[in-house]
DNA sequence: GCCGTTTTCGGCCCGACTGTTTTCAGTCG
């Protein structure tokens, strides 16, 4: 199998830290940085476009001297640039790096003075009372590399944007309830609706910084206080997500949203922007010389390097500044853009509420149609339902509907649906005359996760190859840091999705959001629809719509591109298959 | 190492906080 994107990002990653921990230029540490970030956003694998005999010197970020190395790397699977640096510097550094509280410069100083070669050393070095014998570090830094290597759990983990919500909201309360405060947002990768969020960002604008930031670490869930500033403070939460606080004066608000939204990638970039006209942006403002000429608001930061607004969600770097300079930002797809669900159990199934009660909870939130989707028989654990369950099922859908008619006034219908379980081979859980009876059928594996990648590839292209199929389901099988995804040729499946009529779900469910983003933005480069569902198991999980559609808009999907933005009537005429 | 309506050489985003220092380097976002 050739090699992917993110293992060729992996290894200029792993050289961009040994160089820097080496003491190398930081410009080139930053040239292989920028490639790293760059190369797993790419739609189509470097593997391939190196066997096209593509110019890989096209891409931004990447010149004569990385396209060399990519091309060594595909064609070898190694590139023998990072086994010398690995033999100049131990890769077990890079473990110091993620410690946190320490830099290249201080790892290089601890490995020269003290040889230091790994977290285990360090932990020596400091309980021998040696760090703090060094120039540069002092007993309150050794301290704080006790308290870390103490704290230490492995590579920090990020936290589903769902728990930042639930973690957020009354710290956002708990501030907004002192005086002074103006404006307040949560900014960082949460306003970008990222999937995970490594830390908590919090901007207020007001006039009086300290009472402000005194407030903010005097929060009752604050573990510790990492920093305290008069602008600036931040704190661990005993869940052990880092909040920061950034407080900046009204004038200056717009900039620092913008500053601290991020990411900074799109920052760096448009600040570039900024140095090409003469100007300096700052969280402060925009600058020519001495004099602010923008920053109050986000839009006018962007006025004064010539764009357009961009939306939170497509602040990545990945194309959104070039296309806003050609006018080309797509219109994203909002939850009032969303008619139905075309995902959901009930207690059928695995399910918590009745057929009776999920419909009205999806009246209530204004759609015009709820796919009832119980799970099929070879799923036990879920209490799949046979064919002859399906029907009675199907029965009370039929009865249902006319009521809900009545009630709705006819805005308002349950679709009988099914989700049904792929078989290792690739046949389907359910015979095709009980599927012919369905408005609508998700299908979706839960099992036999370990497939090589042409098995797992064809045994889900051969279910789409069923006529009645319409829908591929949590198409990658991952769990947000829980489990990976299996291994399946996406590019290949989309194909023949579109290829069939058939379309890919984005599930909603928050440890899912299965597609990614970079995976919605591939599927709209081919021109295939996604449908974003919620995969709810009770009312409440209804309303995660919202997760799909923050994941959909980073994915720069626009409503067309979403079936269920579609009326009924609509959405029945693009499920029907040839 | 990348890049180019000032440039193929000489730039490369910007500021706050901490700790170790007496003016600043390192780290972080």
């Amino acid at each position: 199998m050739s090699i992917q994107n993110r293992e060729i990002a992996a290894i200029f990653e792993e050289i961009a830290d040994l160089l820097e921990i080496e003491g190398a230029d930081a410009f080139r540490v930053r040239a292989y940085r920028e490639a790293a970030r760059l190369i797993p956003g790419l739609a189509e694998g470097l593997a391939e476009r190196v066997a096209n005999g593509a110019d890989l010197t096209e891409l931004p970020s990447i010149g004569e001297a990385i396209a060399k190395k990519i091309a060594v790397i595909v064609e070898t699977g190694r590139l023998p640039q990072l086994e010398e640096v690995r033999r100049r510097v131990p890769p077990s550094l890079r473990e110091l790096l993620q410690l946190g509280g320490l830099g290249p410069k201080r790892v290089k100083a601890l490995r020269e003075a003290l040889g230091v070669a790994s977290l285990a050393d360090l932990r020596q070095a400091v309980e021998a009372g040696k760090v703090h014998e060094l120039p540069g570090f002092g007993e309150k830094t050794e301290a704080q590399l006790r308290e870390r290597l103490a704290r230490w759990q492995g590579p920090s983990s990020r936290t589903p944007l769902i728990e930042a919500e639930e973690l957020v909201r009354p710290l956002v309360e708990h501030l907004r309830g002192g005086p002074g405060i103006l404006d307040l947002a949560v900014a960082g990768s949460f306003r970008r609706r990222r999937e995970t969020v490594g830390d908590l960002d919090i901007l207020v604008a007001c006039d009086d910084g300290a009472a402000v930031a005194e407030r903010f670490v005097g929060y009752d869930a604050v573990a510790e206080v990492l920093s305290h500033g008069e602008t600036r403070a931040s704190v661990r939460l005993r869940s052990g997500i880092q909040v920061d606080l950034r407080v900046v004066p009204p004038v200056s608000w717009g900039a620092a949203l913008h500053y601290f939204t991020g990411s900074q990638s799109h920052n760096v970039a448009v600040r570039r922007r900024g140095v090409e006209r003469g100007l300096k942006i700052s969280e402060y403002g925009v600058y020519r010389g001495e004099e602010a000429i923008a920053g109050r608001t986000e839009e006018s930061v962007y006025t004064a390097v010539g764009l357009p607004f961009i939306v939170p969600e497509l602040r990545e770097d990945r194309g959104e500044i070039e296309a806003g300079e050609r006018g080309a930002l797509p219109d994203l797809v909002t939850l009032d853009d969303i008619r139905g669900d075309l995902h959901a159990h009930t207690d059928a199934s695995d399910g918590h509420d009745s057929l009776a009660a999920m419909a009205e909870a999806a009246a209530a939130l204004g759609y015009e149609y709820l796919a009832i989707t119980d799970h099929t028989k070879h799923l036990g654990v879920a209490h799949g339902l046979d064919a002859k369950r399906l029907a009675a099922q199907i029965a009370a859908i039929d009865r249902l509907n006319e009521r809900l008619a009545k009630r709705h006034e006819g805005r308002f219908q349950l679709l009988k649906a099914s989700e049904i379980d792929i078989l290792e081979d690739g046949s389907l859980d359910l015979p095709d005359e009980i599927l012919a009876r369905l408005d609508l059928r998700v299908a979706s594996i839960h099992h036999r996760f370990d497939l090589p990648e042409h098995r797992q590839t064809e045994r889900v292209i051969r279910a789409m190859d069923n006529r009645h199929v319409n829908i591929l389901a949590h198409p990658t099988g991952r769990l947000i840091g829980a489990r990976e995804p299996y291994a399946i040729d996406l590019e290949r499946v989309m194909r023949a999705a579109l290829e069939r009529g058939c379309f890919l779900e984005l599930n909603a469910q928050p440890s899912r959001l299965d597609l990614t983003d970079l995976a919605c933005q591939q599927a709209k480069e081919l021109g295939l629809k996604v449908a974003i569902s919620t995969d709810a198991h009770s009312r409440a999980g209804l309303e995660r719509m919202r997760l799909g559609i923050g994941q959909a808009r980073r994915g720069w999907l626009s409503a067309d591109d979403v079936i269920n933005s579609r009326g009924l009537a609509a959405l029945r005429r693009l499920l029907r298959r040839a």
